[in-house]
DNA sequence: GCCGTTTTCGGCCCGACTGTTTTCAGTCG
């Protein structure tokens, strides 16, 4: 069944095969670019196939691939992409893929010595066949071998919450090497993005040697790659895997260039290239400077820059208000008025936790003095409903013995309300764990698909539906139950569930645990555009998952997602009301 | 293939580093 996830598939693909036939950039680059604009459409293309004005209205989607869009819809792929795909081996995409091997390389080994696959390649080493193509000196191949097995090794791209730690403590330890005066992390995981391909730090220092010279012997480095004057790259140890890291090195007063540079995202930036061009400037990671046609480049001349020590009065010389790293995604974000974004001091509830009930660490006092101390006004206990036998989830009785442990435990513990929930199973049919009379003598009900995650897509939809037309509802936890870079999960009509959601005043988590994060960015701005409220929850099992909310705010901040729509932003006594209305 | 605040053709972002070659192509971000 043709769905917009395939489509984007299509068109990325198209993009590399194009890419290996040698066809000209431009047209490779319009697939890549219309692959991405599609992907953050507000718009359904699907449904919309059949009209190319409303395609067209894309950015990036001109008549041609409106037309592919419309063949695609239709039959499930279109022409081109079937004669190219005869015409290229599937394998090649892969080989592509391995780090320092581009479409001129890959087409070389195609054309020349007939690699098809990462195993010819391989046995091309092997044999020494590889030595025979031209520029492919011993060093080379020494490279791409080691490229290979990294590529294997490591695997996709890293979750955002192995990352970050990381990133964290490079900073903290290369902030206090000599001469450093600024430092950051940037690339995707500045902009909040859920995987992250490898990390970046940018330093501005009067010691360039010092850093590069430090973070090269920093504990963990397992291989270095590239060692320059201002640019170096290693590999480092991350749990079982390895992740590259990036170090860049600037002067004092183009921190903000090269911050913004690095930070991208790389469609973000030549966007912002363009506009600079438009107004006769050019725009670099030393900073933004008069375009005047000259060959070298212009901080190398001694040029004066219009703007380049900080993001703020770059983006302001190109009349733009600075964008926040999260919306930092061509999708958009230089058109019109940014949204004002939530921030992680603004949650102050937590609406969906554990305890030793069901498959939490602590006990409900523990539970309540954590979020205490975070400074939150309410905490949700919702451990599971009985279905969920895995996690030691609460038959109907023992559920009822909890909400009383729960009430004396709200008597007890001051300065803090604990709100007596459950996170009830949304059972395959739409229908919930536990009777209406029993819900409707909880406080708050998270309800949560757990099983059956791979039902197709309108009963996926239809069954969210049905939870979230129930009265006694308030969040649908964890709304497709994904699993980054493990699961699929759930792929309902998220605007038809935001609608929903919207009208029957039901809120949609972002379940901010790195390893779901779901609702993800794409869907968070579809449900604010439907109106819906969104909730931003840990999941709390230990302590340690209220750490998590930073995720989950980075999210929602990918989304446009703002406080007044985050329900855990809210006051206690709107909370309440709100959680009141359902009762 | 897309696009237009120099518009329907002729452009399309910019620099660092590596390896191989000896002036530069390829890749990356």
């Amino acid at each position: 069944m043709p769905s917009k996830s395939e489509l984007i598939e299509k068109l990325e693909q198209m993009a590399s095969m194009l890419e290996l036939t040698g066809a000209n950039r431009f047209k490779v680059n319009a697939y890549a670019k219309a692959a991405r604009a599609i992907k953050g459409a507000s718009i359904d293309v699907l449904e919309h196939a059949g009209d190319p004005k409303k395609l067209e209205e894309i950015d990036g989607v001109g008549k041609s691939i409106a037309e592919k869009i419309a063949e695609y819809a239709h039959s499930g792929t279109f022409d081109e992409f079937e004669e190219l795909r005869a015409e290229v081996p599937d394998g090649l995409i892969r080989v592509m893929s391995i780090p320092g091997l581009g479409p001129k390389t890959v087409r070389l080994m195609w054309t020349d010595l007939k690699i098809e696959t990462v195993d010819d390649l391989k046995k091309a080493i092997d044999d020494g066949s590889l030595e025979d193509l031209p520029r492919m000196g011993k060093k080379t191949i020494a490279n791409i071998k080691d490229a290979i097995e990294f590529s294997e090794k490591s695997g996709e791209r890293t979750p955002i919450g192995r990352a970050m730690p990381l990133a964290e403590e490079l900073v903290e330890d290369l902030r206090e090497v000599k001469g450093v005066k600024q430092i950051a992390y940037a690339g995707s995981l500045r902009r909040g993005a859920e995987t992250i391909g490898d990390i970046d730090i940018l330093i501005s220092t009067s010691d360039s040697k010092a850093a590069h010279e430090a973070f090269a012997g920093h504990e963990g480095v397992e291989k270095i790659l590239v060692s320059g004057e201002t640019k170096s790259s290693v590999r480092m140890k991350l749990g079982r895997r390895q992740i590259q890291v990036d170090l860049r090195t600037v002067d004092h007063n183009a921190f903000g260039a090269a911050l913004m540079y690095f930070t991208g995202s790389k469609e973000h930036n030549v966007r912002l290239r363009e506009r600079a061009l438009k107004k006769g400037l050019t725009l670099n990671e030393y900073g933004l400077f008069p375009e005047d046609d000259e060959d070298t480049p212009p901080q190398q001349r001694g040029v004066k820059p219009v703007a380049c020590d900080t993001e703020e009065k770059i983006y302001n010389a190109l009349d733009l208000q600075w964008v926040p790293p999260e919306l930092r995604e061509d999708r958009g974000e230089l058109k019109g008025e940014l949204p004002d974004l939530i921030e992680l001091d603004d949650i102050r509830a937590e609406l969906h936790a554990h305890t030793t009930a069901s498959d939490g660490a602590m006990s409900i006092r523990e539970l309540a003095e954590h979020a205490k101390h975070r400074g939150f006004h309410t905490i949700a206990v919702t451990d599971h409903s009985k279905s969920s036998v895995i996690a030691n989830g609460l038959d109907e009785k023992r559920l009822r013995k909890h909400i009383e442990a729960v009430r004396a435990a709200n008597e007890e513990v001051k300065g803090i309300t604990i709100l007596a929930g459950s996170e009830v199973d949304i059972l395959a049919d739409g229908t919930l764990d536990y009777d209406d009379e029993l819900l409707a003598e909880l406080d708050i009900v998270v309800a949560s698909p757990h099983t059956g995650l791979s039902q197709d897509p309108k009963k996926a939809t239809s069954r969210l539906i049905k939870a979230i037309e129930h009265p006694l509802v308030h969040i649908i936890g964890h709304p497709t139950g994904r699993i980054v870079g493990k699961r699929e999960g759930l792929s309902p009509d998220i605007g038809a569930i935001a609608e929903a959601a919207a009208e029957h005043s039901v809120a949609l988590e972002i379940n901010a645990n790195w390893r779901r994060l779901d609702l993800r960015d794409l869907h968070v701005a579809i449900a604010l555009e439907a109106g819906a409220s969104i909730a931003i929850d840990c999941d709390v099992h230990a302590a340690s998952d209220y750490d998590q909310v930073r995720y989950g705010v980075l999210t929602g901040r990918r989304g446009g997602l703002t406080a007044p729509s985050c329900v855990n932003t809210w006051t206690a006594a709107k909370l309440q009301k709100w959680l009141k209305s359902k009762r």
